[in-house]
DNA sequence: TATGAATGAGAATTCATTCAT
DNA sequence: AATGAATGAATTCTCATTCAT
């Protein structure tokens, strides 16, 4: 039935472009994947285009849903941005395929594009209210947010992408377990003591 | 009269790629934009990836060297790295073109994409052996060397790709001049003091 | 019930493929239009063909008892042609739609076009019959009967076509009131006393 | 060479679009027909509709040139008029094949429509420009030139349409010197002496 | 009777590449 | 060295038809 069909496809979709991106993936590469004929994805989206937006949203969706679940548990500034790098590492380790779409599909000038970017600057805008409830609080350096939000979104999205390729063999659910860990770590640490260290 | 040909192929190429992606950008486009018939693109080069390829190792060596020159004529590791922001930052204004496919026609397993992926290790070890130095100098704190070289990395192209997309009518020299003071500022003091204020 | 299914379908599928043509009317325009489901067509119809064809014999059927039943009226062959001219030119009008597929969809080698054509020679007979009963009762001059029914059917059916197409706006029953009557006056004054000018 | 290729696709083109029409007719037909891959057929042309309306403005042009030649050789207006119906006739007869795409591809609201029929009713006004000069003249009869016009041209056409499809296996060169000369001739007769006898 | 999701054959179009000049 | 007409494999999208419910 209709909403079964559209779970397929969505998945098959998010494989196929992130292992191709968007301009070599297929549509009958997507149809096989999801098992159903070329004209079923059609019948559902009005074509190539609609169904990566639809699955781009969703993803999207989805990862600013539990990137703010993971950090609204917290009640410290500094946890909570802790939470909240955990939450993308984790996110995009076990997503890597739409973690990679996230990256490349997002720079250019069609309108999906410009969509794109909006709704990633809505997820900088996640880190960045926490940087701002943080200096408020007097327990952040004062800085200025919007950017600072951007560079950490770069820092995180680069690095965990940079590792899934590193590991092409390994699994996103193995990604998350064992090297998220150490990812986060480092991320971490680099991110809320800096490089310098006080000169005596 | 061939070189000349090879480096009005050059321009153009790098324009049409960045304007459209690898997989968008059409032989006829770059020939118009060259001011060349299409068979002579493929007088000179094999085909469409080996345009490809040629002119990326071009950006990345020479990107290399911009920023290996500006990190060279400092001493102090902090002054280096901001020497490398400075330089990093700079360059990718002033050539957003290529800024952009350095961040998208990287991922993937395609032989040219593996080669970039390493090439742009390269790059990320200049900041790493910075880092060394600076830790073996007692000067910046024992971090994981290689992902935080990563996640600078990211920090900054992340960043300025950002930048350049949202002032899209604005020239990578005018960035270069205006934008980019502020956006090393931002990167420099999150990199170096880090985000905790020290509690008393 | 299904009767009036079958209604609704009638009149959609006239409208869409009046509006289209016979290749690019759509089965879901037809359906959409009607208000009922695509499967439904085929529940009725065989196919597309079939509907066409059922479409057309309905409409040829009623054009034609129409126009027979305004020329017998007439007892005199002057004012029969009149009355047919007129039937035919309101008919056409009234059903614009109809007007063009009688002029479009008739030429060529499929089975349903040949039939077409040999209906629409039944309704040039009318014509012809007009004519010869005019030449016997030495009203009419002599002609070959039934060149002079197709020359007669052509003139009609483009005037009114080019008519309908000249003013996009209007409705048919707006153009049968108004256009019709200046249009049958020149189509009798034409084809009554013909062009030339007795010579003295 | 080039011009060449064009020839050949005209030729092609206008056979195959007149035996399945503007929708059935599949440019791998037109591309087989034509002896040239189909993707020469796109090195020339933008699309299909744009073959179809290069092909047709040139028809018309060719079809208005040929009816304007010989309607100019004769001074008198009734020669004037017999020239010109000689001439529709033959030019329709020999290239049956447009014939039928003048009378079928016209009617409806898509541009390259709207455009056909602006230069049928250049075909018409030559029609129009004898009609007045024979009323100026005082050898025809005071009649509504614009719309005697457009009687004559659908009486002209359609009759050769029918005349066409009546006889399918007969060639245009056949039909234009058996059939024509009889066409003509009722066409003619009826046109300027009309149907009826004058009453004594 | 009626539905509408699913199908898949078919058609238009694209574009990297070749090659004769 | 350079050209540009020609190619055809590849790809997206369309739509009449089917069929399980």
């Amino acid at each position: 039935m209709g909403q079964e069909t559209v779970e397929h496809l969505f998945r098959a979709a998010v494989k196929v472009f992130a292992e191709q991106g968007f301009e070599r993936a297929k549509m009958d590469d997507i149809a096989r994947e999801a098992g159903v004929a070329k004209g079923t994805i059609y019948y559902h989206f009005k074509g190539k285009d609609e169904l990566f937006v639809a699955l781009m949203n969703d993803g999207l969706e989805k990862m600013m849903a539990y990137v703010r679940r993971r950090t609204e548990v917290e009640e410290d500034p500094a946890r909570q941005l802790r939470g909240l790098l955990e939450a993308e590492v984790d996110y995009l380790f076990q997503n890597g395929t739409f973690a990679k779409l996230l990256l490349t599909e997002v720079w250019g000038s069609k309108e999906r594009q410009i969509e794109f970017r909006a709704r990633i600057r809505e997820l900088e805008s996640i880190i960045e209210e926490v940087l701002e409830r943080g200096m408020n609080a007097g327990r952040f350096r004062r800085l200025k947010g919007s950017e600072a939000a951007v560079a950490i979104f770069g820092a995180v999205s680069v690095t965990v992408l940079q590792e899934i390729f590193r590991c092409p063999e390994v699994t996103g659910a193995d990604l998350a377990e064992h090297r998220a860990p150490l990812v986060v770590e480092t991320l971490e640490s680099l991110l809320y003591q800096g490089l310098l260290l006080p000169t005596k």
